[in-house]
DNA sequence: GTAGGGTTAG
């Protein structure tokens, strides 16, 4: 603190005798001292200075000025010099009356930008840019469309800078007509090689969802820089096309073009949307390399990736450098162990946060969403409610899904009326959320109305949320229906097909089900393992299960849905057998069974009669996959063994059971028993099936 | 010395 104190005094000393207390009077010390202060970076001093004089000085000094001002965006120093500017020179030139149109807009101030040019005795063509930057930075779209017209009908011919503000603003309202249109008047005039022109088209035609024209614009430009590249790469990656955002970094690497920071943010990004992690950490070493490892923007990504791709330690050891110490970076390490499941860790950093936004919030509410673990949702929900002080659209989509999770229809109507009051209602995020939970919560009446309400904005999201409120509930023939209607809107995704699948398969409409195989394929969709689950399921639905097998077996990937998908599927088609050879081969390839792999492997050993099997299975199950038993599982040992004759051994695991047979095992044991004659056992279960229906 | 890109966490 002492140190502070005596340096700032010592500051304040030496400003003193820089500024004295009488103003310069000739024109060149006033200079000089205005210099010197702009130097030590006293913008505030060097105009109050010149505020105060009554000397002119020259006009490259009130250029300077007035760039200093546009830079720091201080509106006050600014107005300052212009209000000098024109008191001292009877008439200014034009081009540092557009300085001050410049600095006036990057101040913000349109009003004050717009008010000078009006008032200009004499306009050149710099005037009318420095308006159209000034109005297109801050995205005054109409604005700007409206003063290059009036441009060319004043006879000012548009330059570059001109289309620059323009192509931004096209950008802005994404109109791909209008952006080929003006594409062609820009090499009418002359203006396709420039490299700025060029980069805003690249990014004009991506945000119009157009990547393929990106492309060819990128691709024929002369000598790309930093910012081409970065356009494409984040364009690539917005298209949903992360491999082709990291290929075309790499080329960028190669060509010997260092990337800015957000390039290599992106190109993160891209890795971790497809779990890239080796490409991942060559893109940190090359960071290292250019020092931008270090990167306030670079690290939040790269934490992310690390934590995407389950590498904890290398995400801790990002986030333990103190420059990559932000609000950013520890959302992002909340994050990453909410949603790949470590809860409590995620709690425990969001505790120790030094400040929290609304992101670091709704990260922790997703985190506790995913889990699924109601009790601790409400609770953190009723604690953030208490704590921060605006909600925002992702924290009522995340309500959303709770009153969705929980099936309560009552905090789902409450939230729509919140929704209302606080304006969110013609939010598409958050009416998709709605309608999602209106859809799962089975009430069709008011998700149709909401549905019918979002015919200007729906999406393809809201589509796809409709038609699965209805696949879901088993209404195959109304899903069916919605997608006859929906491809006249929107575009049918892998996602689409895999819901159209899933309603397939419960109305065991097989010819449907194969007209969508042949559709993917044909339309060369990317059938990942989603689908590829769909597919196998709802094959094995329609009694179709050797269609069921290939599509299995063609798969790259295979995850434990998959894998359950199949060996349930064998076991409902009289291919018990089948079931447990593909048992074999999932141990072979690493997979690890889950609750459901083990009902489906018990199934198998009941309808294949290997009660020897069936008994180790079991034991390995809390044993080995740490899976613990559940109701059902029992079940199955219970049908195991009185199916199949062992009435002994049923009888000592019953007693072994940790709770009272079910009504269902009760039954089974009354058939073995009577099958047998066993007079003792059946009695016993007869008393007690007796017991059970008496309570209910 | 005007003009392009980008705000990383849910």
């Amino acid at each position: 603190m002492g140190v502070v104190s005596a340096a700032s005094v010592l500051n304040h000393l030496l400003a003193k005798k820089i500024i004295p207390s009488k103003l310069p009077t000739d024109p060149r010390s006033l200079t000089s001292a205005i210099l010197s202060l702009l130097r030590k970076d006293d913008l505030k001093r060097a105009v109050s200075l010149l505020f105060q004089s009554t000397v002119p000085v020259p006009f490259s000094l009130y250029s300077r000025l007035f760039r200093v001002c546009s830079d720091r965006q201080a509106i006050l120093e600014a107005r300052k010099v212009e209000c000098h500017l024109i008191t001292f020179n009877p008439t200014p030139p034009t081009f540092l009356l557009n300085r001050a149109i410049e600095a006036f807009g990057k101040c913000g101030c349109l009003a004050d930008a717009q008010e000078l040019f009006e008032e200009m005795p004499r306009r050149d063509g710099g005037s009318w840019n420095a308006l159209i930057t000034a109005h297109a930075q801050w995205d005054r779209v109409d604005k700007v469309f409206r003063l290059f017209l009036r441009m060319g009908r004043s006879g000012f011919a548009a330059t570059e800078v001109s289309y620059a503000g323009v192509l931004r603003c096209c950008g802005m309202v994404r109109e791909a007509c209008l952006a080929r249109q003006v594409h062609g008047v820009v090499l009418k005039c002359g203006f396709g090689e420039n490299v700025i022109l060029q980069s805003s088209l690249v990014d004009i035609y991506g945000k119009c969802g157009l990547i393929e024209d990106s492309r060819r614009v990128f691709d024929e430009m002369d000598r790309p820089n930093e910012v081409s590249w970065n356009v494409i790469v984040r364009r690539y990656l917005e298209a949903g096309n992360a491999r082709e955002a990291i290929f075309v970094f790499f080329e960028m690497i190669r060509k010997g073009k260092c990337p800015l920071n957000f390039t290599v943010s992106n190109v993160l990004i891209a890795c971790s949307r497809v779990l890239a992690a080796k490409e991942g950490m060559q893109i940190h070493s090359y960071a290292a390399k250019v020092c931008l490892d270090s990167d306030e923007v670079v690290c939040s990504s790269l934490i992310c990736l690390y934590l995407k791709c389950d590498e904890l330690e290398d995400a801790q050891m990002v986030f333990d450098q103190p420059s990559a110490k932000s609000v950013v970076s520890w959302t992002s390490m909340v994050s990453g162990y909410a949603l790949t499941g470590r809860i409590e860790k995620a709690r425990e950093l969001f505790d120790e946060m030094p400040e929290r936004n609304i992101i670091s919030w709704n990260a922790m509410l997703a985190g506790y969403i995913g889990c699924k673990k109601w009790d601790d949702v409400l609770n953190f929900l009723h604690r953030m409610l208490s704590v921060i002080e605006h909600v925002d659209h992702v924290t009522l989509s995340l309500v959303a899904k709770i009153a969705a999770g929980l099936g309560d229809i009552v905090m789902g109507k409450q939230l729509h009326g919140f929704v209302y009051r606080l304006g969110y209602s013609s939010n598409l995020f958050v009416a998709n959320s709605l309608l999602d939970m209106y859809g799962k919560c089975r009430n069709f009446k008011i998700s149709r109305v909401l549905f019918e309400q979002m015919n200007q904005s729906r999406d393809s999201v809201s589509w796809n949320s409709f038609l699965a409120s209805y696949a879901r509930h088993g209404m195959s023939e109304h899903a069916m229906a919605i997608f006859g209607e929906m491809h006249w809107e929107t575009m049918l995704s892998e996602f689409t097909c895999g819901t159209l699948l899933a309603a397939c398969a419960n109305t065991s409409s097989l010819s449907y089900g194969k007209q969508i195989h042949a559709f993917m394929l044909r339309n060369e969709y990317d059938i990942d393992v989603v689908v590829r689950g769909a597919f196998v399921d709802m094959y094995s639905k329609c009694r179709c299960i050797d269609y069921g097998l290939k599509v299995f077996k063609e798969a790259a990937l295979r995850d434990i849905v998959l894998w359950n998908s199949i060996i349930l599927g064998c076991c409902y088609n009289g291919k018990a057998r089948e079931a447990l050879k593909l048992y074999k081969l999932m141990v072979k390839d690493g997979a690890k069974p889950d609750k459901v792999t083990m009902q489906g492997l018990l199934l198998a050993c009941v309808l294949e009669g290997r009660v020897d099997l069936g008994r180790s299975l079991f034991k390995s199950m809390s044993k080995v996959y740490s899976v613990i038993p559940r109701v059902e599982h029992y079940e199955l040992m219970v049908r195991l063994y009185s199916c199949h004759g062992r009435i002994d051994e049923l009888e000592t695991f019953i007693k072994t059971m940790p709770f009272d047979p079910t009504a269902e095992m009760l039954k089974m044991i009354l058939k073995a028993c009577r099958k047998r004659g066993l007079l003792r056992m059946e009695k016993w279960a007869s008393n007690l099936l007796t017991g059970l229906r008496m309570k209910l």
